[in-house]
RNA sequence: GGCGGCGUAGCUCAGUUGGUAAGAGCACACGGCUCAUAAUCGUGGGGUCGCGGGUUCGAGUCCCGCCGCCGCUACCA
């Protein structure tokens, strides 16, 4: 039964490029939105920036231009990077946007209009670049920020408080009628540690600056980077403004973050949104980290890696690949460029595309370029591969709705792998043209039908090539919609036969590690 | 300090509530095939499951200790 699926990634901080961890974050939701789209699901994803805070006012001016100007112009590189991979986000928000303004707006006021807000005073030793207050224990030598080495500063100021200790109890009894709302399961311990160990209120006001949303009650203030953020979520699906649509969407959603940020997104957004008077999240999905040399990769690590020129370099579709097949959502993964060139060549090349490439070949010569469909054995027997077929189909979909994309990718290239021995089995090449050699080929043609519809939310671009190779070209797309739905197209014997198979270039040309 | 995680074949990792000889992919070796992108198919070698104790008829799987690595620690995207 289809449902209603929204995708969110974190936004982005604009203080610099996009690098591989965040590409990788996108990918990932890109992937479980393209699976929801395909099994049915009325499927929504955004992803987008995030634009206040002192950190980029001060990036701007050390960069000569306007917070606006620079604002504009870092978030356009996301927004060109996810195009330039191929991303399918429906929408991407950013937080300097007039609409997420009005929500942060309407969705603060609910909040103080509750009561779980009040006014009070902070100071102590402040780290600039991240926008946080540190405990004085907490610091090194000379006064300086434990993340950035970097001298802090001394602030006194006049907050604005969320009265976030109220909700431990509520967060904990929601969670416990919510068993599956955080995964992987040991984030959700994690998360109900955090919440266990006592909540503290937070100050979510700024007076100090200017470059945020205004407070409405006390416009002297602006939202704490934090508190405007995570309002994203909802400023990009109408909330405030169109209610029907904000209904529809909320709180059918999947928010992807990084194991990072488990404190905002599991505890102190739930809880706003308690305050505010709506429904939590109903999932939290919580990935790890992409590694170089053992070390998270970030941007202020050395090891950054632009993944637009990655995806130039290998091209989307096998960076995608390598990225969901080979990073367990909720697991660290260590990166490297000869695992990616590892993956691409066994997987992609000699497997998927070597595969393609020989039916292709022997149904020119054995079947006159026509393909012909599945078909029983002259002894009347099916072919073992479509049993192989269904028992794949079936895993594919279970992984994909436990979050685990790389176990469906592991088990269709168990089928990508019976028919390449199903072929030596036979040997079709060898034989006479006949319904021997059809056979064969019909079937393996039908496994690279039902492939390229289980590949299409990771390899889009090679799905739709397979297609129109198979001669399905006039028959829509593999990803279109509800394809690997209930009323789906990934039955046995879809493959229509009959029409022209041509083989072309290589889809994935063997690559060396250079 | 506190909380949590990790340490299984050369590499990347699976291993449900302890029990049919410790697995997969890649890499490697040998053999087959030659339709295919020197791709593919089959077979095989290889692991004291970090170390030391303990519980048990039986532990990679539970308990204790130790070693190593890594997160989070309450206003960093």
């Amino acid at each position: 039964m289809p449902g209603r699926y929204y995708q969110t990634t974190p936004i982005y901080y604009v203080n610099d490029a996009p690098h591989l961890g965040t590409a990788y974050a996108t990918v990932c939701a890109d992937a479980l939105s393209r699976w929801h789209r395909l099994i049915g699901d009325e499927t929504w994803f955004v992803t987008g920036t995030d634009e206040h805070g002192l950190k980029i006012l001060r990036a701007a001016e050390s960069n000569g231009v306007s917070a606006r100007e620079w604002v504009d112009r870092t978030s356009s590189r996301f927004v060109e990077a996810w195009k330039a991979l191929g991303l399918s986000n429906d929408d991407f928000i950013r937080t300097t946007e007039e609409r997420h303004f009005r929500s942060v707006q309407t969705f603060m006021q609910a909040i103080y209009d509750n009561g779980h807000l009040y006014k009070g005073t902070y100071e102590g030793w402040y780290c600039v670049s991240c926008e946080a207050y540190y405990n004085e224990e907490d610091l090194l030598d000379h006064n300086r920020c434990p993340v950035h080495e970097k001298p802090v500063e001394w602030f006194t100021e006049e907050n604005w408080f969320f009265a976030l200790s109220k909700f431990g109890e509520r967060l904990s009894e929601w969670y416990g009628a919510h068993p599956g709302a955080i995964f992987p399961e040991t984030r959700r311990n994690e998360a109900l540690g955090i919440i266990r160990s006592g909540l503290k209120d937070i100050s979510i006001t700024r007076t100090s600056i200017s470059w945020g949303i205004p407070v409405p009650w006390d416009p002297e203030h602006v939202f704490y980077v934090w508190y405007d953020a995570l309002v994203n979520y909802i400023s990009a699906i109408g909330f405030g403004s169109d209610h029907d649509r904000f209904e529809k969407w909320w709180p059918a959603v999947h928010h992807l973050l990084g194991k990072d940020i488990i404190r905002f997104h599991c505890v102190w957004w739930p809880a706003m949104c308690m305050a505010a008077g709506i429904d939590p999240p109903a999932h939290l999905l919580v990935h790890g980290f992409l590694l170089v040399g053992g070390r998270k990769m970030g941007k202020t690590a050395f090891n950054q890696v632009d993944p637009v020129e990655l995806g130039e370099d290998v091209g989307n579709d096998a960076l995608r690949y390598y990225l969901v097949r080979d990073f367990a959502i909720g697991h660290d993964g260590e990166f490297t460029y000869e695992g990616l060139i590892e993956r691409y060549n066994s997987d992609l090349a000699n497997n998927l595309g070597n595969l393609l490439a020989r039916v292709a070949t022997v149904v020119g010569s054995k079947a006159a370029g026509i393909g012909p469909p599945p078909q029983r054995r002259p002894d009347g027997s099916a072919s073992r591969l479509a049993e192989t077929a269904a028992a794949v189909v079936g895993e594919v979909r279970e992984a994909w709705g436990r979050f685990a994309p790389h176990e469906g990718l592991e088990a269709t290239w168990r089928l990508i792998r019976a028919a390449n021995a199903e072929l030596e089995a036979v040997a079709p090449w060898k034989l006479d043209p006949g319904p021997e050699a059809d056979a064969v080929l019909g079937d393996a043609l039908e496994v690279l039908r039902i492939v390229a519809v289980l590949v299409s939310p990771v390899l889009p671009d090679t799905a739709e090539e397979i297609w129109s190779r198979l001669g399905l070209g006039g028959s829509g797309s593999p990803a279109a919609p509800g394809n690997a739905g209930p009323e789906g197209i990934l039955d046995w014997g879809g493959y229509p036969g009959g029409v022209p198979v041509t083989k072309g270039r290589p889809l994935f040309p063997r690559r060396s590690v250079e």
